[in-house]
DNA sequence: TCAATCCCGATCCTTCTTGTCGGATATTGG
DNA sequence: CCAATATCCGACAAGAAGGATCGGGATTGA
């Protein structure tokens, strides 16, 4: 039985900053459990839940947030579930996780336009949150959705 | 007026991922304000909640950290206030952040002596988020509170 | 038709964040 | 000594966000 865990005693990324939420750990994990059992059927939600013990209906929701950005491809009905839209090799991690948490922001001030912010250009704190931003976009766009999945392959670095 | 704001009305940075709190960001700008201000005598944390437009009772729970931290030294009673510990361009963001906002923990699996995964060694995955907190810690140690603090200074990148 | 699946909205509980408040303690100036 | 000015400190409260469950609807293959 994968499931069935009660609110709130799972994740609890409260102990630091900069932190994921439970949607980008489970989303990730479902992601590389995919990779490795993708074979060219789909495979079920049900499957992938157990295999990495993950709450089967919460799972669904964060997975709808990766099909809807094309990452994945789902069939309904019977014999149904997920599959890669492309292959792993081709799935930038950077894109998996803007898709599950949406843009990297490490402060307000940075959010949409950046019109939130009234000291527009002459502000000289605004320096430091970009190059963080910058830093985090360039950290998860370096791996790619094949370097986790397959376990013994070496880490081939992208970019800088 | 600097004050009397409502709970919940303010900061909200549940609009991206990889967020620091107003934490972080209070604690900032009281640190940017400071180093303006201090010419050897005290500054009040009134002073600085006014001019940063800060809640003063909140603010003043952000900087016991900052002072526990050993970033800035307080003078208690009349006259009384704070001061930078050191000179603002020997003080490192990171520093400062991380006496805000607690370590840079992007995923569960890095907190503490990172026994809480039962998969020591053989997790592809950790490699991606143990890389994402080494960006911001170098990101955020190639500033020092100088940096950030005189307006027209050109930006001097420390480090790599 | 029936079972397996994805799909989707509503709802709920817990925890964390963001503050407020009131008093205790320390320091200075008169 | 006393009053004014600050920091210090713990308790507490409202609200938002996170984490997850539930029930049912739509789709497809056998």
């Amino acid at each position: 039985m994968a499931g069935e865990q009660e609110p709130g005693t799972r994740g609890l990324h409260g102990t630091g900053a900069v932190a994921f939420s439970t949607r980008g750990e489970y989303g990730v994990r479902f992601m590389v459990a995919l990779a490795r059992m993708d074979h060219g059927d789909p495979v079920s939600l049900t499957d992938i839940a157990e295999a990495e013990d993950l709450p089967r209906a919460y799972l669904e929701q964060i997975v709808g947030s990766l099909r809807d950005a094309g990452i994945i491809d789902s069939a309904r009905g019977a014999h149904g579930g997920y599959r890669l839209a492309r292959p792993a090799n081709e799935v930038r991690m950077g894109d998996v996780l803007r898709a599950l948490e949406g843009p990297i922001v490490p402060m307000t001030c940075l959010e949409g336009d950046g019109s939130s912010c009234s000291k527009t250009g002459s502000c000289s704190v605004v320096q430091i949150w970009s190059r963080v931003r910058d830093s985090v976009s360039e950290a998860l766009d370096s791996f790619t959705l094949a370097d986790l999945a397959v376990p013994g392959a070496p880490i081939t670095l992208k970019g800088r």
